[in-house]
DNA sequence: CCTGGATCTTGCCAGTGACAAGATTCTCAC
DNA sequence: GTGAGAATCTTGTCACTGGCAAGATCCAGG
């Protein structure tokens, strides 16, 4: 075997968002990653700082990737802005659905209480497209009476409450329904306070089943 | 010195709470708490099995006080269903501002991911005191056009993405406001979906400030 | 060839969680 | 009271983790 691994920073991430995905983001740690490649425990640390700059590193991808998805979404949803807006949210909702172990680094206590210049930018970027989204909804007469920032801040609020209600079975558990999917297109809904007449599709996604 | 502490348990879920509010819940250990305390280093383990069992205890403490505070918030709200389902949220928001430490026990992966009976009462009686208010703001006319699953699960989810949002500055430095306050008040308008003429008050309080 | 940098290994240390065995104190039936 | 048993706390130990340091190996460019 050669001594190089030949591209560790990348298959210490794949690894990472796997064991994320199976075992929580508690069980993460970088000697068992190590172990599962392969490499000397110490291997890791010639990539990654520390444990947090990992989890920073994916956070920053899930930011990256969650956003493509979701401007993909809103592509997919036509040139209706309204409908463009809810296509963020709703795509938003799915990618952390079908992309866990993203959606659960990029709200763990551990990277938001870490400044990382890059991550920050991943974040900005992504708020930024909510806005523009927010604008060009309010521009076409959506909730004209309501402060932008106002509206922004909601919109964030409801995509984040609702992708961390739908994606945990402790919170899925307690309501009283079957179908998380048709409960998500309610809730888009309301957010957007449309009624149940125009569903946009949603795409098919995504790295965590790619990588199962 | 007394062998027996007296109110070990008390004064460890006490110390836990000024921990995680101060260097936030990654930097808690039972070792440092059982240091702070002035007690062996296994002491803890006499009340706590593990520290996710003192991370569950202190969940369940959060939703029950949430809770009360809800309550009084809905009480001090008058008799107006709308209002009362309206300061239900805003209490919680509030509470989740004065009381960081619990906010971030109940939405902790490695609390979420434990099943614990208690904790799972608490959760379905913070869940039910809800649905409680979605139903009777939807019988006084709120939203009749909406399924009571869906508003509960909406309300959760604005509920804990605004709580989220607001008591991280990570997500409060990407807006562009400077009252946070003021702008919690906005968004659970645009929840409730009423205009901003008549703001409930704020009740005062807190456990974090008690004990600061 | 050979030199500097990137990558990886081995070895080490302190801190943590968890367990076991024993000491101390409390409780309560008798 | 008093003695048995439960609750509480201590000491000791082990495996695991993160992090650091020193050195070995590989790679790219002059």
């Amino acid at each position: 075997m050669a001594y190089h691994h030949g591209n560790l920073k990348e298959a210490l991430l794949e690894c990472a968002a796997d064991v994320i995905a199976e075992r929580g983001i508690e069980a993460l740690t970088l000697r068992g990653l190590a172990r599962d490649l392969g490499v000397s425990h110490a291997a890791p640390g010639a990539h990654f700082a520390d444990r947090r700059a990992l989890l920073c590193e994916l956070a920053k991808v899930g930011f990256q990737r969650s956003l493509e998805f979701m401007r993909a979404g809103a592509e997919a949803a036509g040139p209706d802005p309204v409908a463009r807006y809810r296509a963020l949210g709703r795509s938003y909702v799915q990618f952390a659905q079908d992309n866990p172990s993203y959606f659960r680094a990029i709200n763990h206590p551990e990277v938001e209480a870490h400044l990382d210049d890059d991550l920050r930018g991943a974040r900005a970027a992504w708020v930024a497209t909510l806005r523009e989204g927010v604008e060009v909804a309010q521009a076409s007469g959506w909730h004209p009476e309501i402060e932008v920032e106002t509206l922004l801040a909601f919109s964030c609020a409801a995509a984040m409450g609702t992708a961390q209600l739908l994606t945990d079975s402790v919170w899925t558990d307690v309501f009283d329904v079957d179908d998380v999917d048709a409960l998500a297109d309610s809730v888009l809904d309301v957010v957007v306070h449309r009624s149940r007449t125009s569903v946009v599709p949603i795409l098919e996604e995504t790295e965590e089943k790619r990588s199962a």
